[in-house]
DNA sequence: TCTCTTGTTATACAACCGTATAACAGGAAA
DNA sequence: TTTCCTGTTATACGGTTGTATAACAAGAGA
């Protein structure tokens, strides 16, 4: 004979509270436990909710983790850009800030990297994860090609901010994966010499 | 009534073939299916071989995967050093055979790729992958040191290697995921031009 | 040819997976 | 105060997970 278990309490959140919460405890889930430990259940308990209320904001647990690489990505997009903003008004000053932003809190983050690395993993198998990919790469690339060409107007910059995407994204990479046998500053440095070696007025 | 299942023939593998076999399929699958779609049953599957057998040569699944690791980063690592030493003897040829092999099969490809995130994202959450994770990146910084020093003797590499390690990674990483805004030999021709930049000697 | 070791199999097990469903209760609207 | 919608819960379901185990048979050694 098994007793029946009260009905816990709870209160109905406004708007979609909810959703913002499932999301943000997807990608925590995702940072603390990776892909093999992120499941429904997992997610919902971190959220503090029934696993069953997945289903009523998302139609399964693919399309929640699509929607928190896409909340997770603009968060980055959003920091960087604030990072570059909070500069001083030149060229190079903004330049500077952009790269010292990627290897800081929050961006240079273990806990943002285990994030996307299980997003890069599904961009192999999952179709949306790939467009996302595509997307938030292509944003940031245009980004990086404006404080380019702000500095030097007129040529042609694809090929750099390419390479500098590259660059920081492997150096963003071990420092976040932790145990890198350089500091956050070192990495700022190596960026910016490398800038100032392929754009010789900086 | 349950008829029984006859008994599938086999035969013994000698030495540890069945043990190399299981570390091949185990990185197969991970590339195929990646972490989420990789299991006992898959991975036995894919070898071939009834589920029970993975603990006969392994203490379990994660051991298996640390060892796959360990066998594929040697791989990569033995194909660097096939190609460098395939190149002209002189550094400045080896170091761009290190590059150019870089961003080419067999080091170049998706399914690499879909390994290796494995690899990464298992870093946060396993010790001895974390571990294997040191040996690996450190043998290879010190390789490539040793391909600068070759061409600009005495100086110390140190960041160059870590920043050309970063630069490497992040273009390979790019390539390897698909869809890349960019071509193999532009690849190359990126990172030649930073080492000219930074070596004025190349 | 026989024996024996052990690599290999089929199957069992409890725990967990993602999803489905019906009962419930919060709280705005009337 | 009552009604009613729906956000939320507990629970159920079939399928899969990693591991455990006992039966079996391959093939070397005697």
């Amino acid at each position: 004979m098994q007793a029946k278990e009260p009905r816990a309490q709870f209160h109905r959140a406004p708007a979609d509270e909810r959703r913002l919460a499932l999301i943000d405890a997807c990608a925590a889930t995702l940072a603390r436990k990776g892909v093999h430990g992120t499941s429904v259940r997992e997610i919902c308990a971190a959220a503090g909710v029934s696993p069953g209320l997945l289903r009523h904001y998302f139609s399964g647990i693919d399309e929640l983790v699509a929607d928190t690489y896409a909340a997770v990505g603009a968060q980055v997009q959003a920091a960087l850009n604030d990072a570059v903003e909070a500069a001083d008004p030149t060229p190079e000053a903004r330049l500077i800030a952009y790269l010292t932003a990627s290897f800081a809190p929050p961006i240079a983050d273990a806990d943002l990297l285990s994030t996307w690395l299980a997003f890069w993993s599904l961009t192999r198998t999952d179709a949306k994860i790939a467009r996302l990919h595509d997307e938030i790469y292509a944003e940031n690339r245009i980004t990086l090609e404006r404080l380019l060409d702000a500095h030097a107007p007129g040529s042609d910059h694809r090929l750099t901010a390419i390479a500098l995407t590259a660059l920081v994204d492997g150096l963003w990479l071990e420092l976040s994966l932790g145990n890198a046998p350089f500091t956050p500053d070192e990495a700022t440095a190596l960026a910016a010499r490398w800038l100032a070696a392929l754009l010789p007025r900086i």
